[in-house]
DNA sequence: TTGTAAAAGTGTTATTTTAACACTTTAAAT
DNA sequence: ATTTAAAGTGTTAAAATAACACTTTTACAA
């Protein structure tokens, strides 16, 4: 197969042999792919990690993670490690960075490309998580965890801080109907400082994506407080036409 | 060797094989390194392509790329691919991200780690590049690439325009000593737009980490205008003391 | 020697953005 | 009817950013 289409380009015996002797030369190395997932669950970010069961490192808590396979991209890997743990999909992923020191894994070298992943803990309550290892962790105590997990991880704190000001990914983490005060608590979480309610509201306002409801959530008060949606085709109307940028 | 490190970690004969299943049964790839290298040339912004010498793409222009070897990290191998094309080591270098499409490359099944380099065109005037194939061109009309080496550079120059913002690597495109104008020059060259003289001078000022030369350039008018200095000592400390953070 | 040309150098003001701040309303529970 | 606890709501001060124009210098030409 690969051979076919080097015939196909190459012009002359000696065009592939050096082709072949270009590629073929090159070591190769296993390509893993480790997810951190975030979730918000009403106060707290959280982070779901699993508790290893083989060596090297068994027994110790890591990212989600598994093997690019040799037909799929690597953002389906993702895609797909993600659903084999969660059972779900269509979920925001981005790719953070690879990961490729030596030995970064004692077990056999291997270069780790990292992906975050922002799931809603609450509405998507996957009937248990697949694998009975996994645990949500408050992102403020998690574990210490095995290689450089725990740069990854930091990697990706600090990418969702600087994407949830500029971009409006923060509604993933949230159910679809929320109130000013779950989206402000996110903010929170995500920013790790207090905001100012006030402040925070005309803010949102100003940005002119969200649809309030009628609806109340009576679960947090007597008074209740108005659920909110956020209004993605009218956000992306905005970015179009009038080159709107969404800034918190 | 690996086996060994395996036998040491692993307690059971089950262990040992179920570690051997584990990483054993996945397949393998080629690890591409792909370089945006950065150039700047008293007003303009360049990039170094290669004309590619075999197939697929034969005669097109492309990164300079190379392949991961067994044995060196990611970052040390995008040093060496950088070095034996330019010979100039201890250049600034960050790592975009990995790109994994399977087809990405016709050739064979390869995932490729993207990372740009910052280099002063001028002070550093290496020996003719190494690859006779090798031309800089301005960022503005450079040619179409292979592959997805297009979505790299778009991307690169992005990172490129943020980071300039907030961390002092414009210098490192720059020789050691500069002009106000120079600094300036390059500024609007990353942002791609004009700025306003007094202001930038007063931003730049307001940071406080150039050191004013005696020494002047005259080589851009007849009043010449004076030479200044990046003096990063002062500025590491001044982030360290102060949790002052470069913005312009 | 005088005039000219072309870039270098230099602060102030208006505008916009961001941050600080406190009281009223609502409705369930007692 | 009263209490309680969260929801809701605008204004002002401060800081950051953007707009703006004239003087200085000196090599070179007339």
């Amino acid at each position: 197969m690969d051979n076919m289409k080097i015939a196909k380009n190459a012009e002359t015996l000696q065009e592939i042999s050096q082709q072949l002797n270009y590629y073929q030369q090159e070591d190769q190395v296993l390509l893993a792919v480790d997810c951190i997932i975030f979730g918000f669950d009403k106060k707290d970010l959280k982070i779901l990690l699993v508790k290893r069961n083989f060596e090297p490192e068994k027994g110790r808590w890591s990212l989600i993670g598994g093997f690019l396979k040799k037909n799929e991209n690597l953002d389906e890997a993702a895609v797909r490690i993600l659903y084999a743990l969660t059972g779900l999909d269509d979920v925001y992923m981005e790719q953070l960075q690879a990961y490729g020191k030596v030995d970064r894994d004692p077990g056999k070298r291997t270069v780790s490309v990292a992906y975050y992943a922002l799931i809603d803990v609450e509405s998507h309550q996957f009937d248990g998580i697949q694998l009975d290892s996994a645990r949500w962790f408050d992102l403020k105590n998690a574990p210490d965890l095995i290689f450089d997990h725990g740069d990854m991880v930091k990697k990706a704190i600090a990418r969702l801080r600087r994407r949830a000001l500029t971009k409006p990914i923060g509604f993933e983490l949230l159910p679809e109907k929320f109130t000013m005060r779950q989206l402000q608590n996110l903010y929170e979480s995500i920013l790790d400082k207090k905001l100012d309610k006030r402040n925070f509201i005309n803010k949102i306002n100003a940005l002119d994506v969200l649809i309030k409801l009628d609806e109340k959530d009576m679960s947090q008060s007597r008074k209740g407080s108005y659920l909110f949606i956020f209004d993605k085709d009218k956000y992306l109307k905005k970015v179009e036409e009038d080159g709107f940028s969404f800034k918190i």
